[in-house]
DNA sequence: CATGGACCGTTGAAAATGTCAATCATTGGT
DNA sequence: ACCAATGATTGACATTTTCAACGGTCCATG
């Protein structure tokens, strides 16, 4: 062989080298596809998936969303909320409690059970985020946290 | 008022600084749908979308690629290129040529007219992508950009 | 050179997600 | 007291994802 010693797929790479290496939108669907794969399957253990995951998190440190703060916050309509804490409230996770300062609003809160079976995937949680950014710095890590949240709350 | 000179929505972002705040792949998902939002509504005058600019992309930039080259690298089912193929060669953007060196591969090649169409088209592409990173240095989006590669392609 | 297992693209169906409009109960302004 | 606006819910519909099966082609064996 002649130039380099890398080990690149002849077909493969030429792509990753085209003008889509580049885009962001594109690295930004691939790099979410997969870092999603992995999430769920570290969640599913825990008979969560990353949405759940995301409802019982925010329903667990006591922010006691609304249902409508909660659609906003991730991105989802109502009525896949409704959905989502229809799934954690059947399993006692969480619990739908009628907002005093606005009856037509539900407040989620989560369980005692909630909170531990929380506890226990966010560790897992964690780990995969560790491992799938394991060969980077802290600093470098954290960088890239506050870029994405430049992207994902574009105030 | 006491505290600090923040302009929050009280309940909106008790959420934004709650554990999810700092979960990579929960900013990812957010991100990514508003990036892909944007890049949709920007493409949509082309007739195009994200998934359907990225084929053309890669057809437009002479790496001949073969539809599971594509499928792989677009983290998407074989079958679902079929589909996006199908749509750009209708339109005569792209075309499939049975690749001469195995002749159950298809392998796709841009019109004149796909290229043109590209050229319009990533131009709205980079707009929508120096938009969303207004706020940021060149340094730091470039810096953005290879992290996320480092998601996108764990080697 | 014949054969069989693997691979490519295609099809069709099933499951999961995303999007939208209509409804009921409640709120807040006039 | 009224009425437009809002939160949750439901049900319908479109889009996307995922999977299994198939015909055509390749290639490593025998």
């Amino acid at each position: 062989m002649s130039a380099s010693g890398k080990t690149r797929v002849p077909g493969r790479d030429a792509l990753r080298d085209s003008v889509l290496g580049d885009d962001l939108v594109f690295l930004l669907a691939r790099a979410n596809a997969l870092t999603l794969a992995a999430a769920n399957a570290a969640l599913a253990e825990h008979g969560l998936k990353a949405r759940s995951y995301s409802v019982l998190a925010l329903a667990a440190d006591g922010a006691r969303p609304t249902q409508r703060e909660l659609a906003e916050f991730l991105h989802l309509d109502p009525s896949q909320v409704v959905a989502l804490v229809d799934g954690l409230e059947q399993r006692q996770l969480v619990e739908r409690r009628t907002d005093p300062a606005d009856r037509r609003a539900n407040v989620l809160v989560a369980t005692d059970a909630g909170r531990d079976l929380f506890a226990r995937a966010q560790q897992a949680a964690r780990a995969v985020e560790l491992g799938l950014l394991a060969t980077v710095t802290p600093e470098e890590h954290e960088r890239l946290a506050g870029l994405l949240r430049l992207l994902a709350f574009p105030d």
